[in-house]
DNA sequence: GTAAACCTTCACGCTGACGTCAACGCCAGA
DNA sequence: TCTGGCGTTGACGTCAGCGTGAAGGTTTAC
């Protein structure tokens, strides 16, 4: 049940580096033994899950804050609250932003990779395989050498 | 046709910061006045727009590298060359790979926003309008001053 | 009793592409 | 001659999410 900073990031499969920086930036405070240890329970463990969890989709630390707080607020699940349903919401509409912006950017990437490739072909006869096997090269650029 | 930095910046839309900060990378060195003014000229900008072009298609700015080498190189276009081309098709495996990841995601986004949503409707009786219109409110919630 | 394995805080490093000062030099117009 | 607007270098700041020590205290196992 309780358990100290090495014994919780082991179980969420993190360090305590990130679990000292959550705490910096009061995403998960822990509590503290006499000694000064940090200390936690299976509630941070869920909490610390739950913000791996939306890391893992790309979500920012700070997007992850209603999520912890609504857990904290004793709601059985994160997006239980319309906070955490507005950063879904958000976070949808910036993924479709992105997907659109990539998928216009892949098409000219492709499109230019494509002339590019047939220019190279063109300007040097001899070098890739050419579409037509029997297209010669012209004679004013062949090599000296060449019969 | 000669210029100083803040022209070049003005005609390629960039800031003079920019510029020296290519300078320091060694992608876009400047000779120099007799005061020490950075000097450019027309072929600086071609050098330039090829390198906003790229960054504008989500190039890092050691992509954009071959490109300059090449136009450098006295080639027609910054594409011309063997380097190039696999920096163009690098970049597509890589914005397939961050299509495809997006795409997942978004995808597991979405399934978790709808049930949060759905949940969320079942929990809170009366706040969000119910699918079925015939549905009325249960009695013991029924707010008063509502006949 | 001691060594290993844990814990603490402090604080700098890393990546990329610049922004933003500071403190100063150079030059043209009124 | 003064003012304004260019230019220069140098160096630190920004954003995120930690990594990587250093220097030391605590606990645990043998």
């Amino acid at each position: 049940m309780a358990m100290r900073i090495g014994e919780l990031a082991r179980q969420a499969g993190t360090t305590t580096r990130t679990l000292r920086h959550y705490e910096e930036l009061g995403l998960l405070p822990a509590r503290r033994t006499g000694n000064g240890y940090r200390t936690y329970d299976d509630g941070d463990l869920r909490l610390l899950q739950q913000i791996r969890t939306l890391q893992d989709f790309g979500f920012g630390l700070e997007e992850t804050r209603p999520f912890v707080d609504c857990l904290r607020a004793g709601h059985p699940a994160g997006d239980a609250c319309p906070a955490s349903l507005d950063v879904y919401r958000r976070k949808l509409a910036e993924l479709d932003d992105c997907i659109a912006d990539l998928q216009r950017i892949r098409a000219e990437v492709g499109t230019q990779l494509a002339r590019a490739e047939l220019e190279a072909a063109a300007d040097v006869p001899g070098g890739p395989p050419p579409l037509c096997a029997f297209a010669p090269p012209f004679e004013h650029e062949r090599e000296p050498g060449t019969p």
